[in-house]
DNA sequence: CGAATTGACTTGTTTAAACAAGTGGTGTAT
DNA sequence: ATACACCACTTGTTTAAACAAGTCAATTCG
């Protein structure tokens, strides 16, 4: 359970929202409203809001407002967010998933896999390949690199596990910040070999840098899914000018 | 010009980092000291911190401090943010690129279109279809619906420059939240007709719906991508457990 | 020597207040 | 009737202060 007050705020009013007890395309009570109404500061309503503009479930203008526009979203049975665990969106859809380790063993960086990675050249590496598996249908081809001396005791057994939950329960590292990219690929042999493609000859992949609190990449992950079940959201608020391009609009 | 405090402070901050002013890997000089330096209050230095951490520039520990995580992006000369515009790319990369209109007609939303685009039924529309180029090779095959409403006076001509310097100067339209998914899709005959697809068979694609600062979505567009040139990034950071799995971790 | 405590740091949360700036309506003067 | 000033409202930015909570090293105690 959050304690925070900014996140009871944030959870009321998104399900208020989401509940459509306030109406999407018209303004959100005031600031000075909902202060009387959680017995708060405006800057703990204020720090609620703004979690929901990222969200993309309101967005505000100086002298109006904070106006609903939220949209449920369109659940395609077969669309899956990259965004959540594996694990998870199996279990909210329901469905049975099984991982498969394919590969597991040491290796050291070199210039390849360090300029692939962004691991330093000579650092000492798990290199683990594992397939995730829904309803028996093969969509996740996983190559993964990991810092041995952040997991000197890895073994199949754990990867063929959750790998998080033991980092975080049996290791005690807390997982921070994961830098991602998306791009689109020509399948090859070995995605053609594991991964149920139909008609594609490409897949989606999501690569991925994972931080822990030391402030030091542990893991590179570069997960290859098939396309017809990637799908991956996304809000983007519209910055003051002197951001920089990275988020730009349109 | 940004004048906000807390954007000259971001900025000055992530200089220092770009630059390597600030060790990758290390932390940063403590709020107290950041206040000291710029003559702020704490709060605003945080804010400041708390822009870079969704950037991937620096991650927060309670206790310890923040850390510098910086990475440099790989410039592959392919690849191309769909987070920046069609334009700012180009301009970045010193690359010439042309707009075509390929169609442009009035319809009004049937329950198909409102199902894909989220514009309530009835609503009426501008359909319109542009193909990008880039050093003359067509890269992007862009399908928008567009509210007639918000702009009565759409001409190919518009359509064929920038669609948002004519919202934002001529109309004094004010763009705020863009929300997008991305897939992968099988190409159709339109895809391979008007597209460079190469080997691909498939195209990545973007669709985005546009919120002006009424809070209605004006404009639905699905961009769809030769896949070689595709490439989105992105930026997790961990959450407190209550706020939902939209972007949890892994 | 080893374990526990303390204390000096760090970031995280919340409050209160003041002023800036944008929006939209009301009213007045032209 | 139109234009303007004004006012009451909204969100945006900044400051200051207090306390909570996590980290890490030095010190103290057993």
């Amino acid at each position: 359970m959050p304690r925070e007050k900014f996140t009871q705020i944030y959870a009321t009013l998104k399900e208020r929202i989401e509940s459509g007890i306030y109406p999407v395309g018209q303004l959100l009570p005031s600031e000075n409203t909902l202060i009387g109404e959680f017995g708060c500061s405006r800057n703990t309503v204020r720090r609620a809001i703004s979690e929901l503009v990222r969200d993309g479930y309101v967005q505000t203008s100086q002298g109006k407002g904070v106006c609903n526009i939220f949209q449920p979203i369109e659940c395609s049975s077969y669309t899956m967010g990259t965004i959540e665990s594996f694990r998870e969106t199996a279990r909210r859809t329901g469905q049975h998933t099984a991982t498969r380790v394919v590969l597991l063993e040491r290796c050291v960086a070199g210039v390849n896999i360090s300029l692939q990675t962004g691991f330093p050249v000579g650092t000492q590496l798990f290199s683990l390949s594992r397939v995730h598996e829904m309803d028996g249908r093969p969509i996740i081809l996983n190559h993964s690199y990991l810092r041995v001396d952040c997991m000197p005791n890895l073994t199949e057994e754990i990867a063929q596990g959750s790998l998080y939950r033991y980092l975080e329960e049996e290791l005690g590292m807390v997982v921070v910040t994961s830098k991602r990219t998306i791009t689109v690929e020509q399948a090859t042999p070995a995605d053609e070999k594991w991964l149920d493609l139909g008609e594609y000859n490409c897949v989606a992949v999501v690569s991925n840098q994972v931080y822990n609190s030391q402030g030091v990449m542990f893991e590179y992950t570069q997960s290859r899914h098939v396309p017809s079940i990637f799908r991956f959201q996304d809000n983007a608020v519209r910055r003051s000018p002197g951001h920089g391009a990275r988020h730009a609009l349109v």
